[in-house]
RNA sequence: GGUGCUGUAGUUCAGUUGGUUAGAAUAUCGGCCUGUCACGCCGGAGGUCGCGAGUUCGAGUCUCGUCGGCACCGCCA
């Protein structure tokens, strides 16, 4: 046995054990006839003593070690003279008798410490360092914890996890597939699962009932901070199931993972329809640990005319930030050209300050009178001190998403985006379809398995674009944590919704005729939804990047820096497979 | 595909209007130090200023191109 303890668990009560240690060198301290090393491994940090007048030998040996050389002392725990009541293990040393150097090592290329002096460039290269230290760690272990809870809470409820393949097909609708070629069946290639949708439905139809997983996903798209080309679901579906019964079993999972990991008691979540979000939030992911709701403000102005881009926009939108009157005009210049980013794309910004006698001074005063203003301030519900910001278009979602965005930036600049606070809900009532102005036709919103509300159904024909589904999605502080739906199981039913997406009945039966077939042979009525695994646990951690939750990450174009992934092929391998590279460009 | 920020010592950064030998901190190496725990003190070494071109008497600094990184828009059912 290399070890007897670990660096981690070592107190006063152990004093006068003879003990083997195994750890890292995490630093130094050279005191002339001393030296102190701490000494870590995944539990902790324990310092080992050397003293030149018990053993001088050692004790050149102890000063000739660097950091991250991995060592094995034997020795007896002591009470130290000076106690470090910083550390757990701070009140005993290990006087060593015993050093063996496991391994040697080189000077790393940026401190393993919490406040690492590397960018995060290297550190991504040297990935395995960077899990070395402690705050990185803990969050792979909060993963740990997360989906153990995630598999503990599932099975009580009677779950089955069941792996389904990775090598699938390419599904039309939703993101750019990775593809695999088989080398079997030249020419024809796998696509890698964007989802376990249809696979997981299926075994609805095999009578599983209750389904879960917890499973990479894999898609080809442009990524952010918080999307990954590969990432982890927590993948669910349920039979004989309505809505409510989901939101509720779900509601129930999220539940016990922030009491069991948080220690928060998760109030009942409110439930948003989707148009109220867009309306008070502009988002269909609103971020309700602060309210500064949106007001709209049509009514208002159009009654009394002056302020031309007022009088022919489609949309007045207003947001009352408490107590920022006091912001100066290089303030509100910063937040008009915030607004007026590429990004964001508003043409300007109008804003009113409530002084302190309640008489309303805005930078459009001059079109409107006070009485209008006053309306204004009743209607934004602002008192003395409050500043009143409002912005206006053409568009009205677009104008909404800008005033989102305005939201979000007043939130984060009065601090009401505390990490350590959460505002869980649902989102419900998704419209089925969106307009894709690229392909001119309408789009599933979820995918083409959502089943539409049922009173919404006859809108099929006359209104598609208005129809309802039974879809929703868990928002966290403005992060959708999770998703899903009301699956269609009535084969005619999704011959209609397909149809309605532009796919004609050849098309719909070779992409999709094993599922619609498949609910020919009695489907039972089924849902599910879908957590972003990453996502959660970076909420839980407090994360700004899904990167830091993850073991190995890639970067912005998608690379291991660490790997070198992805990288060429050989030209034997590229052969077995008869591809040829015919780069563009 | 687009926008913005960014690239200087192993690392994190500073570097004025374009002007002498490019600095600091930290890491590293050497010396001193018997209770440190971000130990302290003294000293040393360490640079193709991402790469390429241009402007200029002179470029880390200005211009253009290019490559990398980060954030965002498009995209991501």
């Amino acid at each position: 046995m290399y070890r007897t303890v670990t660096c981690g668990e070592l107190r006063l009560a152990d004093a006068g054990k003879s003990v083997t240690l195994a750890g890292w060198v995490q630093r130094i301290r050279k005191m002339g006839g001393m030296t102190f090393i701490d000494l870590r491994d995944r539990y902790g940090i324990t310092q080992l003593s050397f003293n030149q007048e018990t053993d001088a030998a050692l004790c050149d040996a102890a000063n000739k070690l660097g950091r991250e050389f991995v060592l094995q002392v034997k020795g007896v725990v002591v009470e130290r003279y000076s106690k470090n009541a910083a550390l757990p293990t701070g009140e005993i040393e290990i006087e060593v008798k015993e050093l063996n150097v496991l391994n040697p090592a080189v000077t790393p290329p940026f401190t393993i410490e919490d406040e690492t002096d590397g960018g995060d460039d290297l550190r991504m290269k040297y990935r395995y360092l960077d899990l070395r230290r402690t705050c990185v760690r803990k969050n792979l272990e909060l993963r740990h914890k997360m989906a153990f809870e995630v598999r503990r809470y599932l099975d009580e409820q009677g779950f089955l996890e069941v792996e389904t393949p990775v090598l699938v097909n390419s599904t039309p609708e939703g993101a750019r597939d990775f593809v695999v070629p088989s080398r079997m069946n030249p020419g024809q290639f796998y696509a890698l699962p964007q989802s376990p949708q249809i696979l997981k439905q299926l075994l609805m139809v095999s009578g599983f009932d209750r389904y879960f997983q917890i499973v990479k996903c894999f898609r080809d798209e442009d990524l952010r901070a918080d999307r990954q080309p590969e990432f982890t679901q927590i993948d669910c579906e349920m039979s004989f199931v309505e809505q409510e019964d989901i939101l509720n079993m779900f509601e129930g999972m999220s539940r016990h993972l922030f009491k069991v990991i948080k220690g928060i008691d998760l109030p009942k979540l409110p439930r948003m329809t989707w148009a109220d979000a867009m309306k008070y939030y502009g988002s269909d992911k609103p971020d309700t640990r602060f309210d500064m709701r949106f007001v709209e403000l049509m009514d208002i102005f159009h009654a009394a005319p002056g302020f031309t881009v007022f009088d022919s926009a489609n949309y007045i939108g207003g947001i009352c930030a408490k107590g920022c009157a006091t912001y100066t005009r290089k303030q509100l210049d910063a937040l008009t050209e915030f607004v007026k980013k590429p990004q964001i794309g508003a043409k300007g910004m109008v804003y009113a300050r409530v002084e302190a006698d309640g008489s309303v001074k805005s930078s459009v005063d001059k079109f409107y009178s006070q009485e209008v203003l006053q309306q204004l301030k009743a209607a934004m519900n602002a008192e003395a001190g409050d500043l009143i910001l409002i912005l206006s278009g053409e568009d009205i979602m677009k104008t909404r998403k800008q005033l989102c965005e305005l939201r979000l930036e007043m939130g984060r600049q009065l601090g009401l985006r505390d990490p350590q606070k959460y505002s869980c809900l649902w989102v419900i009532d998704f419209p089925m379809y969106e307009w894709s102005d690229e392909e001119q036709r309408l789009m599933a919103m979820h995918h083409p398995f959502t089943s539409p509300k049922p009173e919404d159904i006859p809108l099929l024909d006359t209104d598609p674009a208005s129809v309802r589904a039974n879809a929703y999605d868990m928002v966290i502080n403005g992060v959708e944590v999770g998703g899903g739906s009301i699956r269609i199981h009535d084969a005619k039913l999704q011959e209609k919704v397909f149809e309605i997406l532009g796919f004609t009945p050849e098309q719909a039966q070779t992409k999709f005729g094993f599922l619609m077939n498949a609910f020919k042979y009695g489907a039972p009525p089924h849902g599910g939804l879908a957590y972003g695994l990453d996502r959660f646990v970076s909420l839980f951690a407090g994360l700004d990047s899904i990167r830091d939750c993850i073991a190995f990450p890639k970067n912005n174009q998608g690379r291991d820096v660490m790997l070198g992934a992805p990288g060429l092929l050989d030209p034997v391998q590229l052969d077995e497979l008869q591809l040829k590279v015919d780069l563009k460009g």
